[in-house]
RNA sequence: CGCGGGAUGGAGCAGUCCGGUAGCUCGUCAGGCUCAUAACCUGAAGGUCGUUGGUUCAAAUCCAACUCCCGCAACCA
């Protein structure tokens, strides 16, 4: 068995820019670092998970205009909501990070004066088509015709032509440095988002205008009152911020370089192109993983769009469905890295066939016999050759093969390791058929129900950070302690001794998953 | 020549990097079991792996060309 590990782990969300209400991509992204976050403390790792919201920027000043309140008040009250979906959702983070804060302020600051000193920060002119959407300048070239002639940026966004002056940085003094990080292997993951940044940093980097003049909702540039720093460059500090940089803290010792970023497939480039060019400039180490996951799209690949009317509610859908099977159907069935698609029919598929007749009916049937057959009461046994082939290979899914391929960020794969080994309890209970034994061999019919019970305790560690609820639910039911619940202490060969030396005797047990059902609106759907 | 993703039994996917009996889930059909959440287990039917050509003893997998679909115009995860 493995020493715990506590080795540091530092991971983080993108912050979302609350211009509107959470949809089912940002519980995505929340439910995604939070099960690696999870998975990491059950490996003993000491874990940092930080996610928050990114609240500055014109177009949550507009907005703020247009509802005649304060950008301030409109943040306080969006930034609320993506709070309260990462708690609904059993989102566990360390911090959740506001931009409008003191010190995140302060920390924007920090970077900027140190990229000034490098000598990456110059002032100049700016002119050119802007898109208060896209919150980018672009070339004239770049610009597509719309209805009327009017210009529209290539995004289709209208663009305004705006001159300001403006703070630039030197991204093309880092252009070699990237191209090196970019080329690292892990560094920016799945593989093919690496290709396409290699192939924009190859054609050339421009100097990125990093402040603006025309509003003022954001952070103040250092010595510029009149400037406030572009909103991804106060957005990326935050990361930093939550380490309590500038300061020499114990957590910038501890937690920087971050483990990883886990973000959008469409802001990589923010991430593994300007962010690690920043932190080169201001002499800070660069992150070491940045992974960018996929999209979820509606039901037949559409994305989700108002119009459309497929828009769903995260917290709609737990309510629904659960927490529980939300988070096990998004991390199941969609390959992380690659986008997916969900639909209420999807849902209760997926929960059903797993997490309710083969793991829960699993757990039900095992500690409901050893219940009635045995009164519950756990003893020392000698499982023979077909039990401990089981348990061997009941271990080794939830053990290694799960944790491993966690590691490598294959969540769905790691899941269906772990399927395969419910699967293979299922058919134990059928081939060793312990109601039979009942009669012919109570003796034996203990041993196969007591073996069972093992293996459930190994399946529950395992599948925590996926369903943390249902999986302590279990736990308890098996009356496993609370300390004794890391991936390691899977292989610790005295638990079931101690447990039983204990007393601990198995209560009548409930469901922990029951079945879900469709409702009649989404029948029709469907 | 915009960029990218995809095309595998009825549906949804894995396998493609590192060629070698085409796999999983759901669905369908047949059987078994009756402990359990009308759940569980076994078996069967069903695919010339988008098209064409090439390399090879051998191609879903490598190479070339082509066809079609889907994003990039977002609530940006």
């Amino acid at each position: 068995m493995a020493e715990p590990d506590p080795t540091p782990f530092y991971i983080t969300t993108a912050i979302s820019y609350p211009n509107g209400r959470p949809h089912i991509g940002h519980a995505y992204e929340a439910i995604a670092a939070d099960v690696i976050a999870r998975f990491q403390r059950l490996m003993d790792r000491r874990v940092r998970f930080q996610t928050g919201t990114d609240e500055h920027g014109l177009k949550m000043a507009r907005k703020a205009e247009e509802q005649g309140r304060t950008a301030r008040d409109l943040a306080d009250e969006m930034s609320g909501y993506f709070r309260d979906m990462c708690d609904a959702l059993n989102v566990k983070y360390d911090r959740f990070i506001r931009t409008v804060e003191a010190d995140h302020h302060r920390a924007s600051q920090a970077i900027w004066e140190r990229m000034h000193a490098a000598g990456d920060l110059y002032l100049d002119r700016y002119e050119g088509w802007y898109s208060v959407r896209d919150e980018a300048y672009y070339d004239e070239s770049e610009l597509v015709e719309g209805e009327g002639g009017t210009k529209l940026s290539p995004q289709g966004t209208p663009v305004e032509w705006t001159l300001e002056e403006s703070w630039f940085f030197r991204l093309s003094n880092y252009q070699d440095g990237l191209l090196e990080l970019l080329r690292t292997p892990g560094f920016l993951e799945p593989e093919s988002r690496r290709n396409e940044m290699i192939a924009f940093v190859e054609q050339g980097l421009r100097d990125l205008s990093v402040s603006r003049t025309s509003f003022d909702w954001g952070v103040k540039v250092p010595g510029s009152d009149d400037h406030v720093m572009y909103v991804w460059v106060d957005a990326l500090t935050n990361y930093i911020t939550g380490l309590g940089f500038p300061d020499e803290t114990q957590d910038m010792q501890d937690f920087w370089p971050v483990d990883l970023h886990v973000i959008g497939k469409d802001i990589v480039r923010f991430h593994t192109i300007y962010w690690p060019a920043f932190l080169m400039s201001a002499g800070l180490p660069v992150p070491k993983k940045v992974f960018g996951h996929g999209f979820l799209l509606a039901r037949g690949g559409e994305k989700m769009s108002k119009s459309a009317g497929n828009v769903v509610d995260p917290l709609a859908l737990a309510d629904e469905f659960g927490v529980d099977p939300l988070r096990y159907f998004l991390m199941r069935e969609v390959a992380f890295g690659q986008d997916g698609s969900y639909s209420p029919e999807a849902i209760v598929n997926r929960a059903n066939a797993e997490l309710a007749n083969s793991f829960g009916n699993l757990a039900q049937r095992t500690l409901s016999m050893i219940h009635k057959n045995m009164d519950g009461r756990l003893r020392i046994f000698e499982p023979n050759n077909v039990d401990w082939q089981l348990l061997g290979s009941v271990r080794k899914a939830c053990a290694d093969e799960l944790p491993e391929l966690f590691e490598k960020l294959a969540f769905s794969n790691g899941i269906e390791v772990w399927m395969r080994a419910v699967y293979a309890c299922n058919q134990y209970v059928d081939e060793q058929a312990p109601w039979a034994l009942k009669k012919t061999d109570p003796e034996r019919m203990e041993v196969v129900l007591l073996t069972l019970f093992a293996a459930l305790r190994d399946l529950a560690i395992a599948i925590q950070p996926v369903v943390p609820t249902k999986a302590t639910s279990l736990l308890d039911q098996l009356g496993i302690p609370p300390g004794e619940r890391s991936i390691h202490t899977i292989g610790d060969p005295d638990w079931y001794n101690r447990l039983v030396d204990s007393g601990y005797s198995v209560e009548k047990p409930t469901p922990i998953f029951p079945r879900l059902e469709l409702s009649e609106s989404q029948e029709e759907q469907a």
